[in-house]
DNA sequence: AAGACGAAAGTGGTTGA
DNA sequence: TCAACAACTTTCGTCTT
């Protein structure tokens, strides 16, 4: 496993802890969100742990965000490809009139399209599986005509909000808005748009995959996350999560966990690094002490503050 | 003075007739 | 297509620390 940074530059500690799905290098000592999206887990190390598997490279695997699927320009153009096989042959007639059939008008649109997407993505440092994924979605979209009456840049949005949820690293809509540029509603809707044309299956975004990013930004411990994990499990078994939004719920255990844990945030502070507001957080917060039967650890807290 | 709490009214989106 | 509805927000007044 490649390691581009050994020991966390807060605490010092090489307890690092590798979230491989969400991109993201923490501090299991302090918390902090070392690296985000920066590492490419690609094929190579996928299937290190799983000896089962044989590990498997076949090159360079076509990639959806280069417009032309990096396939390069000059398929069939030269008479070299008479020299292949039957079956290679074939294969690259199919490839050839594959890409003679997008035509300039698309191809430029995509040309476009992917710059836009690459550009919010390294803006949000999304993993590059993300914006395979998003622009995969946007090429459906394109092919299925659902751009049309629609802006390029909130398609493009609206992908990657996809794409984001499909691969569990959340991203709010807020954020998708900041950086795409594109109101916030607008994204939603293209987002549901595009997603039930395509019939894309989004399962509901777990709160969990919210917190390491909110435990950074806060500054809280590990510890505090745990606990927070912890709450949120419970939650989840009362039926507290279901129809809610997520970053709430989260952003409620957060609070509570930081409570418990002796590092107390305030709920503007939480709040704002949730994107909700502290009521919310306090009808979330409520509910959890009612379920959880917290209001007691609560009060010992005090009194031991005495 | 700042934070926590809660009531009331408003917003945008979903659902079901 | 419309109305009921749930979740969330905004705003504001009151209580607590």
């Amino acid at each position: 496993m490649p390691h581009y940074i050994e020991k966390c530059p807060e605490c010092g500690s090489v307890n690092l802890s590798i979230e491989k799905e969400r991109g993201e290098v923490i501090c299991r000592d302090c918390g902090l969100v070392i690296e985000e999206k920066m590492v490419d887990f690609g094929q190579e190390w996928r299937e290190f742990e799983d000896k089962a598997e044989s590990r498997r490279r076949t090159g360079q695997a076509l990639t959806y965000t280069k417009y032309d699927k990096g396939l390069g320009t000059s398929i069939g153009q030269t008479g070299d490809i008479f020299q292949l096989g039957g079956k290679e042959r074939n294969k690259f007639f199919r490839l050839r009139k594959w890409q003679y059939r997008v035509s300039t008008a698309i191809e430029r649109n995509l040309k476009l399209a992917l710059a836009e997407l690459k550009r919010v993505s390294s803006f949000l440092k999304l993993p590059k599986s993300v914006d395979e994924e998003a622009a995969r979605i946007y090429h459906m979209a394109v092919q299925r005509g659902l751009v049309r009456g629609r802006s390029m840049e909130s398609v493009v949005a609206g992908a990657l909000y996809a794409a984001c949820r499909r691969n569990e690293v959340p991203r709010t809509l807020d954020e998708l808005s900041e950086a795409s540029g594109i109101e916030k509603k607008e994204v939603g809707r293209t987002y549901r748009f595009i997603t039930r044309e395509l019939g894309i299956r989004i399962l509901p975004s777990d709160p969990v995959d919210y917190l390491p990013r909110f435990v950074s930004a806060l500054k809280l411990s590990a510890d505090a996350q745990s606990k927070a994990v912890e709450l949120l499990q419970k939650a989840t078994k009362a039926e507290l999560t279901s129809g809610r939004g997520p970053t709430g719920i989260a952003a409620a255990a957060l609070y509570v966990a930081a409570l418990l844990n002796n590092e107390k945030r305030t709920q503007r502070e939480v709040a704002d690094v949730a994107g909700v507001t502290e009521v919310t957080i306090r009808n979330r917060y409520k509910e959890l002490l009612k379920e959880l039967n917290l209001k007691d650890k609560l009060k010992e807290k005090k009194l031991e503050e005495r």
